[in-house]
DNA sequence: ATGACGATTTACT
DNA sequence: GTAAATCGTCATA
């Protein structure tokens, strides 16, 4: 099937094939879909990201050109999964944008839930929706993604993938300083975060 | 081999 | 508001 118009749309390449802050923007209102082993699926709309420009960017785990075994992924083609581990018990999802071999990626800070809730509310702890998927390692813990993924091509995979959505027509885009780089001297300061302005999903006010 | 440090979350004062 | 949790990763040696 090709064409526009279909009611569930996955995302291919050229939609991931541009620079890493365009992609931080087009990523609000899509939604994420995870398909776990068991064929049950989570679904949530993206509506906070934040942009990280790669060797340039003293922010990005690839500032400078590092390049190892841990942010490989980021150096895979627009449209892969970056997932990471940190402060020893969390994950964090980004999705690579541009082309192979140029390290930049969008951090997926928060999800509005939309399909498989009560799963979503199982994985962390019961606790209400605003707190499903309200922060980068809230929404990994609730989609069960961990570092499996890392690496996965968004665009064939069948266990995570973009389906297409949109902003509805009142929704406004807020963009602010990146959140927890404060280690990032100059970089720190740049307007690379993207959200919905309102949504009580959001990670922070 | 070692030590410092997180693209965070949660609980507690 | 402050601090603990908790360990893979990376730069340094």
């Amino acid at each position: 099937m090709r064409g526009a118009s279909r009611t569930s749309e996955r995302l291919g390449r050229r939609f991931f094939r541009r620079d890493a802050e365009s992609l931080a923007i087009a990523l609000l209102g899509q939604v994420l879909v995870r398909v776990l082993e068991s064929g049950e699926v989570m679904a949530g709309r993206i509506v906070e990201t934040e942009a990280y420009l790669g060797v340039i960017d003293r922010a990005a785990h690839t500032f400078g050109g590092r390049r190892t075994a841990r942010n490989e992924s980021m150096y895979l083609d627009a449209g892969h999964a970056y997932v990471y581990f940190t402060y020893g018990m969390h994950y964090c999802v980004n999705i690579t944008a541009d082309a192979a071999e140029v390290p930049t990626a969008c951090l997926i800070r928060a999800l509005e839930p939309i399909e498989g809730v009560e799963l979503m509310r199982e994985r962390r702890g019961g606790r209400a929706d605003g707190e499903l998927c309200s922060g980068p390692a809230k929404l990994t813990q609730a989609m069960n993604i961990d570092r499996s993924l890392d690496g996965i091509d968004l665009v064939s995979d069948p266990r995570l993938y973009l389906r297409r959505g949109r902003l509805a027509g009142n929704e406004e885009i807020i963009r602010s300083k990146r959140i927890g780089v404060g280690y990032a001297k100059d970089w720190a300061d740049k307007m690379l975060r993207f959200y919905v302005r309102g949504n009580p999903h959001v990670s922070r006010k």
